[in-house]
RNA sequence: GCUCCGGUAGUGUAGUCCGGCCAAUCAUUCUGGCCUUUCGAGCCAGUGACUCGGGUUCGAAUCCCGGCCGGAGCACCA
């Protein structure tokens, strides 16, 4: 009766029937790698096969050859960042090797009078059905259809001369159920080798999915709100071969702040043209990318799961996957010095020494050493502010007082932190670069970053540290310069 | 035009099914403070919300009706 509000943590438990085994599925088109917005779908029902110990599977569905033609590459890039993403399928289902299967229930449906074949183009059929009112071939014979399709099927009619339409009811009140198209012919070979030119009728989203739905076995089906409609449309195949159709839920759009909106074909054609360097290009939001950048898997999953499963349209900023990664690589990420836009400064009445600064401000993880003679490097942003008299320290190095700024010249003013007088600011610390330092190039969403760094950092090949003052990156290669790819803050 | 769905702080969420424990959870952002060493990391604190109007009720974020706002479908895309 009274049931405890306790806060609910992760995902909302799925309704499971007694003894029933969960299976799920997550079904994009390969006609590009997998995003930011394919994570959602992966780690969701990914989670979930989790929770209840059931079956996840992955199905290509990749039936258009031309409109959103799937990309050779993407197939094993949906595999590989699904692994990556702790989702590695039980099963991987492609639709385009599954025709014979889809065309053997069409002739079904056919056969029992639920599906014709309509001849009417776009236009005139979407006038009888806003007149509520069935298409001249709607009514043709079994027979005939069969021969229609047959004809359809070997090729024989031209694109767009004839459709499947799966028979629903033509005065639903809502327009969008009255019979929808199941197959329509594309006469451009499929991508994949294996299929090329076999087929010329291919299946729609509705069909194709309800097809596989239950052929897969799938008891729960997430999903966007797009494709509410399909339940619906679809329950009429499964009214007609007596199946039942799987548990739905819907979420809504994700938008992300920082990529806006973007389309597939369109980063596609903006890679092409070079306006980025590949699909993993720090800019683009696919998995990859972030994978490059050094965004942690878990940290992805438990922003996507965090986010759970609602309706309404979400328009996300990174900055709360950015602060789940953070925590997570915070206590493991060493820290070195990067200076960008570097400038010379000389500091007079100074030996030269080896600065020591700790790998991690709290974390026992030893020392790093830095060779300092009397010339270092520090931002150009830094230097900008600096003025004759401006007492500063060189972080982990000495305390220096500005004595010129056109050369920037300093002189040395004492090893240890000069003490903080009450209500006084403390003293300005700033990171610095030995002058022999690495040249070093961040590669960031936000523009690129050239400077100077530690000689050091080349031992972190493929770790994240945080270079001081600057922010999280992943160390990309360390051949004749240093390349990271930024992280986050 | 027809049909469907949704609306809790800047953002994302918990709570809504089964009204009281909700002057509303958690996270992030932002602001401020702390730190003998990051103006950018860390630590601490603070600001900040139930779309509106009616109704039912002793009591409504939660139930009902209406408005407003937003999203989606009506493709030979997925």
């Amino acid at each position: 009766m009274s049931v405890k509000k306790e806060p609910e943590k992760g995902l909302k438990p799925l309704d499971v029937a007694e003894g029933e085994k969960v299976v799920m599925r997550f079904a994009p088109n390969p006609n590009g790698p997998p995003t930011l917005g394919s994570a959602r779908g992966i780690v969701v029902n990914s989670e979930y096969v989790k929770k209840y110990d059931g079956t996840f599977i992955i199905r290509f569905d990749d039936t258009d050859p031309q409109t959103k033609r799937p990309m050779l590459e993407a197939y094993d890039w949906y595999i590989e960042d699904c692994t990556w993403l702790g989702a590695a399928p039980d099963k991987v289902v492609i639709a385009s090797d599954r025709m014979q299967m889809y065309y053997d229930y069409a002739e079904k449906l056919i056969e029992m009078g639920q599906a014709y074949v309509c001849f009417c183009d776009g236009g005139e059929f979407k006038k009888y059905k806003d007149a509520k009112e069935s298409c001249p071939h709607r009514n043709e014979s079994v027979e005939v259809n069969l021969t229609h399709w047959k004809k359809m099927v070997a090729g024989e009619y031209e694109e767009k001369v004839a459709v499947l339409r799966i028979k629903t009811d033509i005065k639903h009140k809502d327009p969008a159920i009255r019979d929808f198209g199941a197959f329509r012919i594309v006469k451009v070979p499929h991508p994949r080798p294996e299929v090329g030119d076999k087929y010329v009728v291919w299946p729609l989203l509705d069909f194709e999915g309800a097809i596989e739905d239950h052929e897969l076995g799938m008891t729960h089906i997430i999903r966007g709100k797009d494709l509410m409609d399909s339940e619906t449309r679809q329950g009429y195949i499964y009214k007609y071969l007596g199946w039942d159709y799987p548990k739905t839920t819907h979420w809504g759009r994700i938008k992300i702040h920082e990529f806006g909106k973007f389309s597939t074909s369109g980063l596609r054609h903006a890679i092409e043209e070079g306006e980025y360097t590949g699909w993993d290009d720090p800019r683009l939001p696919t998995l990859r990318a972030m994978r490059r950048r050094g965004i942690k898997p878990e940290a992805i999953r438990k922003f996507m799961i965090e986010m759970g499963v609602g309706e309404t349209d979400v328009s996300i900023s990174l900055d709360t996957l950015y602060a789940e990664n953070r925590k997570m690589v915070d206590p493991t990420a060493n820290r070195y010095f990067f200076v960008w836009d570097p400038v010379e400064i000389e500091i007079q009445d100074v030996e030269p020494r080896t600065a020591t600064p700790p790998l991690h401000p709290t974390e026992n993880r030893g020392q790093r050493e830095i060779e300092v003679g009397t010339k270092v490097l520090i931002c150009k942003d830094d230097m900008e502010s600096l003025e004759v008299g401006d007492k500063l320290r060189l972080k982990d190095l000495y305390n220096i007082e500005i004595t010129s700024t056109a050369p920037l010249q300093a002189k040395y003013t004492g090893d240890s932190m000069p003490p903080v007088k009450k209500g006084e600011k403390r003293i300005r610390i700033i990171h610095w670069a030995p002058i022999d330092g690495a040249p070093v190039k961040v590669l960031a969403p936000h523009g690129e970053f050239n400077g100077i760094g530690e000689r050091q950092i080349a031992n972190e090949l493929d770790n994240l540290v945080q270079f001081e003052r600057f922010g999280f990156c992943r160390i990309d290669s360390v051949d004749h310069e240093i390349v990271a790819y930024f992280a986050h803050k």
